[in-house]
DNA sequence: ATGTTTATTGACTCGTCAATCAACAAAAAC
DNA sequence: GTTTTTGTTGATTGACGAGTCAATAAACAT
C-alpha cells in the first residue's frame, strides 16, 4: 500500500483530521487514535509523524490562524478593486472585520478549535507565540488603515476592535446559531460610531 | 477525626480548590485527586460529597459566577450612594462595567476558570445554561440602565457591551500582565461613543 | 450499651491512552 | 537482485485516573 510522496498528505490529512475531531467533541479532549481513525490510517502513524499529540495541535492551529489570514487577505483584495477613491480605508477596515466573520471562520470546527486554542495558549509557549502573531498582524491592519482616518487615537480603536471582534466571536460560538452576518454588524456598527465621533 | 456538620465545609473547600487547580493548570485536565489533595482530604472523599468529576466543576462554576454577581451589585450599589442626581444611568453603567472588571474577576485562577468554563458551555448543558443565565444578567442590567438614555438602540448597544466585556477579558488573560484599569477603560470609552453619538 | 448516622480512607477495579517497537511491504537506488 | 529508503501497522508497554467498596471511627440517639 506504501505510496511514495505521502507524508505530506497524511500530514495535511491529519491537521484536518485533528480540526475536526476538536470540533466535534468541542474540547481538546480527544485522543490520538480518534484524529488517526478519522484521517484513515493507524495511531502509530500518526506518532511517526508528528512525535506527539502537541505537535498535531499546534500543526492544527497554525492551520485554522492560516486558513483565517488568507480570509482576511482575500477580503482586502476585494475591496480595493471596489473601493470608492476617498474611502478606501473605511472599506478596507469594513473588509478586515468582514474577513474576521467570514463563514469560512464560522464554522462549527473552526469556532471549536479557536475556543480550544484560547485554552492551549495559556500553557504552552508555542501555541501563545501563535495567537500573539494573530493579535499582532490584527492589530497592525487595522491601524494601517486607522491611522489616517484618525492619527493617534488610532492604536486606541485598533484594541477595541480587535478586543470586540473577539468577543462577538465568542458570543457567537456559545449562541446555539452563529449569525455571522449580525456578529459583522455590531463590530461594523463600533467601528461607524468611532469614525463618526472623530475630533 | 470526623466532626459533625463536615459537609458544607468539605464541599467549599473542594470548589475552592477546583478553581485554584484549574487556575494552576490552565485546563480542565486536571485530576480528582489533586483537587481532593489540595483541599486536604482523599479523592474518595471528593467523589463521596460530589459524585463525579463533573459536579464538582460546575460547583466551582457556580462559585465563579456568583462571585462575579456580588462584585456586580456591590459596585451598582456603591454607585447609587454616589452618583449625582441626573446622572444615575450613567454611574450605574459605569458600574457594572468596572465591577466585570474588578480586581477579583481578573485574578489568574479566575481567569482561567472563565476560559475552560467556556470550553465547557460547548459539550455541558448545564454549564451552558450558567453561562446563559450570566450573559441575561449582563445584558438585563446593562439594558435597565440604557433604555432611558437611548430607548431603541438599547439592545443593540448592550448586545455589544457585553461582547466588547468578554473581548476585553480574553485579551488581558492572554496578555502576560492583565491590567484591569486598562481593559475597563476600553469598555468605559466605547459607552461614551454610544451616548455622545446618541441622535 | 447498643444501634444508627455521618465522616473518612486505603486498596482495588477497570478502563484508557500516549508513545514505542519490531516487523512487514513496496518503491528507488545501485 | 540486493540494499536502502520510505511507508505502515499490530502488539505492547507503562502509566495514570475515575469511580467503587469495604472497613474504620467518631458522634449521636435511645
Amino acid at each position: 500500500m506504501p505510496k511514495l510522496g505521502a507524508e505530506p498528505i497524511r500530514r495535511a490529512a491529519l491537521v484536518k483530521a485533528a480540526i475536526e475531531t476538536v470540533g466535534d467533541a468541542g474540547s481538546l479532549d480527544v485522543t490520538v487514535a480518534q484524529i488517526a481513525r478519522r484521517a484513515g490510517m493507524s495511531s502509530a502513524l500518526a506518532h511517526h509523524y508528528f512525535g506527539s499529540k502537541e505537535r498535531i495541535f499546534l500543526a492544527a492551529m497554525r492551520e485554522i490562524l492560516s486558513l483565517y489570514g488568507a480570509e482576511v487577505r482575500g477580503a482586502l483584495t476585494a475591496a480595493a478593486a471596489a473601493a470608492v477613491e476617498g474611502c478606501v480605508h473605511q472599506a478596507r477596515l469594513r473588509a478586515i472585520i468582514r474577513g474576521s466573520f467570514a463563514p469560512g471562520s464560522f464554522r462549527r470546527e473552526a469556532i471549536s478549535a479557536w475556543l480550544n486554542f484560547y485554552v492551549l495558549a495559556r500553557t504552552n509557549p508555542e501555541a501563545r507565540r501563535l495567537l500573539t502573531v494573530y493579535q499582532r498582524r490584527l492589530q497592525s491592519n487595522l491601524m494601517h488603515d486607522l491611522r489616517p482616518l484618525v492619527g493617534d487615537r488610532a492604536a486606541e480603536i485598533a484594541s477595541g476592535l480587535g478586543a470586540l471582534i473577539d468577543g462577538v466571536y465568542i458570543r457567537a460560538a456559545l449562541s446555539g446559531e452563529p449569525d455571522a452576518v449580525q456578529a459583522a454588524g455590531i463590530v461594523l456598527h463600533h467601528l461607524d460610531r468611532e469614525l463618526e465621533c472623530a475630533p
